[in-house]
DNA sequence: TCTCATGCGCTA
DNA sequence: AGCGCATGAGAG
């Protein structure tokens, strides 16, 4: 081997800590960094990327077999995002970028970017030439025709294929042809607030440079206008721009505003299909899309220039990834924009905790939008003390007669129970015995519909109903717990002649089935809403005048330390959905424990005065964002043995000067046959933490059967 | 992760 | 001895 010859670092997508080095043969031109590499691994061979070079290796080397790109495929900061995760969520380096690349990339596909075609009517004929049947080409054709044109992407979404347009070339209908990178901006129609003025100036001042915003505002405030301008101005400089949604299926009117307001954009999304996320990639790499929009994963597009990042509901948990590598996207987001050194904006109605004292802190600058444009105003809040009260479907009387109230007034009334089914426990009235699910340690959900059923809302698995007991052979089933099917079932009783609505994972599949009811909310004047919490996201009922939320104490008064968090954040964004119209809103939330101070500090101050309580027992505990956290997670078939590896995990990690808690046996001891225990590690700094956990990452259990992680930063302690 | 070497229990 | 399976280590 030369002395002088060139080794290339490569992290191979494997679950291995270090990349490997490779030597590159002399008639091969060295790879850049963020390129694929093919190369030879124990036996076989693997693609992966170069992210470094190195004068010397102690090992002994094997060439690379050929390289895969010629200009990278990752972009430099992303590479230094692989390697920066790595360490932080203490991972090892191959599975980061295992997590990082599509499906495809890591087979070896050539990235080659086929250019974008566009659509536009040919002028000369007219649609009589489509025959009454094709409603597909009729769809196409329409669809063409009201927009002047149309990305041929954009018509996939819709369903049409290119043999449908293929026809209508035919007939010469339609025309086609590449796409010309042409910015085209259609004006807004909204004059700005004060408010959303500031913020776009604030933010343009800084474009070019790193710094981030936290944009706290109401709901109806105008966050995406904000977000529309400021990424106008960034594409008017030929840089690129990538906003992150929480689910795209739920937010259809960011993606139809972001179309309606720029040519060429396209939608990424993690239930995308893997050709079709490749395909994204390599054009945003090569600067060709010049607006990515995409939930979590889209985190990792590499892009020509990147010019800004928005993260809009930058609370939403949706951001973390919860198993295998546990990244936030949000956090990633803010690394990202400091790499490249551009802004980075993130937006809610309902700040997380770390973002608001991150504001407080002046690491990111607080903007503020108080005000809805128009005269909408906020609804109010008040607590309903349901102690000693009757109750009928989980709703307590005084709160059933407001709905009444507020039905007859003509106005729609929304009712928030997290919680899907009819009954949340099914047990014999006569030895107490209740059903739980074989493989989990929960009680089963009882369902009236889609078909009468057991069901463990854990695993999912469906269990049939019974009539006797299994354990005593009586006939004494009987029920407890409110779900959605239960209070739209007493609600549909005592209004029998309002329209109801349920809205729930059973009830909605589709965006479609979303959208379709609520134009016939719309429609209409009285109406009542039973759902969860999907109904925080996406839709607004400006006739709704009555939130009514009826199970909040589970949440407030959960052990979890984000659940007075999340609740809170579930309610002000339900009750944003309310009443934007005229006609102001109330809120609703009994309670059986009314003097609760997160609760009473919500109802009393809104969000803002939640935040203040909920701080204060945050610092209190020394929980986020007042001190650094992780937990460590061990699950298998095993019980013994997972607990005993978890104990192992946290005794390596006592001597260090964090404080360990646990272990104990996660809140569900046992999901899918899993039994899972789990431990908490407390830090005063990042440091601290994470020189503890680097005592630990590379630890194995005995058993290939005892998976284990670690979780940095984690969402919730389930 | 994938692959291979090792070693143990079981059977004949 | 021979087979199947679980376990542990290494890949550059």
């Amino acid at each position: 081997m030369l002395d002088n010859q060139a080794i290339v670092k490569v992290a191979v997508p494997r679950r291995v800590w270090d990349s490997y080095d490779y030597s590159v043969p002399s008639d091969t031109t060295i790879p850049r960094i963020g390129a694929r590499v093919s190369v030879p691994l124990g036996r076989g061979r693997a693609v992966g990327i170069v992210i470094g070079y190195s004068e010397e290796s102690k090992y002994e080397l094997k060439d690379i077999l050929n390289v895969v790109d010629e200009s990278p495929f990752l972009s430099e900061d992303l590479v230094e995002l692989g390697s920066w995760m790595s360490e932080y969520y203490h991972h090892p380096l191959g599975s980061v970028f295992e997590t990082i690349l599509p499906r495809q990339a890591i087979n070896g596909m050539p990235a080659k970017a086929e250019p974008e075609q566009i659509w536009r009517l040919s002028s000369s004929k007219d649609s009589q030439e489509i025959k009454a049947n094709a409603t597909r080409q009729r769809q196409a054709y329409e669809a063409i025709r009201d927009r002047g044109e149309i990305l041929e992407s954009e018509l996939k979404q819709f369903g049409i294929t290119k043999s449908t347009l293929k026809a209508l070339e035919e007939k010469q209908l339609i025309v086609k042809s590449d796409v010309e990178l042409v910015l085209e901006v259609t004006p807004s129609p909204y004059t700005l607030t004060d408010e959303q003025e500031q913020a776009v100036g604030a933010i343009k001042s800084s474009l070019n440079r790193y710094e981030s915003f936290l944009v706290d505002g109401i709901t109806g405030s105008g966050k995406t206008e904000v977000y529309l301008q400021v990424i106008e101005q960034v594409l008017r400089q030929g840089r690129q721009a990538l906003l992150l949604v929480p689910e795209i299926a739920l937010t259809p009117q960011m993606t139809a505003r972001f179309q309606e307001r720029f040519s060429s954009m396209v939608i990424v999304h993690s239930m995308i299909s893997n050709a079709k996320r490749f395909e994204t990639w390599t054009k945003a790499a090569l600067g060709d899309i010049p607006i990515v929009v995409g939930t979590r994963s889209a985190i990792f597009t590499p892009f020509r220039d990147l010019g800004i990042i928005v993260v809009d509901e930058e609370h939403d948990h949706s951001y973390k990834q919860i198993e295998s590598l546990r990244y936030s996207a949000r956090d990633l987001a803010i690394m990202r924009a400091n790499k490249l050194d551009i802004p980075c904006v993130l937006g809610s109605a309902t700040p997380s905790l770390e973002s608001v004292v991150n504001a407080r802190r002046g690491r990111y600058r607080y903007l503020r939008l108080s005000r809805r444009p128009g005269a909408a105003k906020l609804p109010s809040f008040h607590i309903q003390d349901m102690r000693q009260r009757e109750i009928k479907g989980g709703i307590c009387l005084p709160l059933l007669q407001r709905i009444e109230h507020h039905l007859d007034q003509d106005g729609q009334v929304l009712v928030l129970i997290n919680r899907r089914g009819h009954s949340t426990k099914y047990f014999c009235q006569h030895c107490g015995w209740m059903a739980e699910c074989d493989d989990c340690d929960v009680a089963l959900t009882w369902h009236e519909a889609p078909a009468r059923s057991l069901q463990c809302h854990v695993c999912g698995r469906r269990y049939q109903p019974i009539s006797t007991c299994p354990a005593c052979g009586e006939k004494g089933i009987a029920m407890l717990g409110v779900g959605t099917q239960q209070v739209e079932e007493a609600l549909a009783e005592a209004f029998p002649n309002v329209p109801h609505y349920r809205i729930d994972r059973d009830s909605i599949r589709t965006n479609r089935q979303m959208t379709d009811m609520f134009r016939k909310l719309q429609d209409s004047h009285e109406g009542l809403l039973i759902g969860t919490q999907m109904l925080a996201k996406g839709h607004h009922f400006p006739n709704v005048t009555l939130v009514a939320v009826i199970a909040a104490d589970m949440g407030f008064l959960s052990t979890d330390f984000r659940g007075p968090e999340r609740t809170a954040q579930l309610i002000v964004q339900v009750a944003g959905r309310a009443g934007r119209a005229q006609k102001p809103g109330e809120v609703w939330i009994q309670t059986y424990d009314p003097d609760n101070v997160d609760l009473q500090s919500l109802v009393r101050d809104g969000y803002e005065g939640f935040t203040d309580t909920e701080l204060k027992i945050r610092a209190d505990s020394r929980f986020p964002p007042f001190g650094q956290i992780a937990v460590i997670r061990a699950e298998g078939t095993d019980e013994n043995a997972a607990e005993e590896f978890c104990t192992e995990v946290l005794d390596q990690l006592r001597p260090s000067d964090v404080s360990v808690l646990g272990p104990v046996s996660a809140p569900i001891r046992r999901v899918a046959k899993q039994y899972r225990f789990q431990g908490v590690v407390l830090a005063q700094s990042r440091k601290q933490l994470h020189s503890a956990l680097r005592l630990v990452e590379r630890m194995r259990p005995k058993s290939r059967k005892t998976r284990w992680s670690i979780d940095v930063d984690p969402s919730d302690l389930t």
